[in-house]
DNA sequence: CGTTTGTGTTTATTATTATTGACATAAGGA
DNA sequence: TCCTTATGTCAATAATAATAAACACAAACG
């Protein structure tokens, strides 16, 4: 039973709509309009509007097709949580290789 | 109604998985049990799995709801879509600054 | 200015998701 | 080793998401 709705901080949401925007201004560069995204990434036109306002609730598979629409921006999915500086640090302090939390 | 259930390539499907063993990790080093993560995030500890996995089907605002509470980790999701070298360089040789496409 | 068409809303419908709880497994400390 | 507990899986259910279609609006072009 999904939640009423995501809540979210609006820090949060913020974010989001950025990153919407920003996908957004990647398929304006390209010249292609919502239609045409929306066919090669197999979804609605509706749910392209969703994701390019931030949209909380789209699957987050519906984003990557979209990216991937745009000339494969998809990888840059693999920026999140890549580079993570403050987890190094933290992990330097206790240096444990877990596979788990302890 | 909802697609029957979302298709990606598989390249897509690597990549989200390989963001959701970022995630997870990111998790470990902190070392933060599913548990907490899931209770910072507001949602249960069946989709913090889902979502360590890069399950495509989970709404990116759980995604976005983790990652904040991975010591405001959204933020990187600013980096998706932002240096947009590609479109930038098709952007030149049609230097139109259209709110929407022609 | 007129026309084309890309964009954004809305609504109703149905398939799918997020949840809960219980259980099994295994990691790692004592 | 033993024991705690983090992790993962499964099933059933409730509530939401994604869709299609029609509409209005506005942007850009001739």
């Amino acid at each position: 039973m999904p939640k009423k709705t995501i809540t979210l901080l609006p820090e949060t949401e913020r974010i989001l709509s950025q990153m919407g925007e920003q996908i957004k201004n990647a398929r304006l560069r390209r010249n292609i309009p919502q239609d045409l995204v929306a066919e090669r990434a197999g979804i609605s036109r509706a749910t392209v509007i969703s994701i390019e306002k931030g949209s909380p609730s789209v699957a987050v598979g519906c984003y990557a097709a979209v990216l991937h629409a745009l000339n494969k921006l998809d990888k840059d999915l693999l920026l999140v949580a890549k580079d993570d500086e403050l987890g190094r640090k933290l992990q330097d302090l206790d240096l444990t290789v877990a596979k788990r939390v302890r």
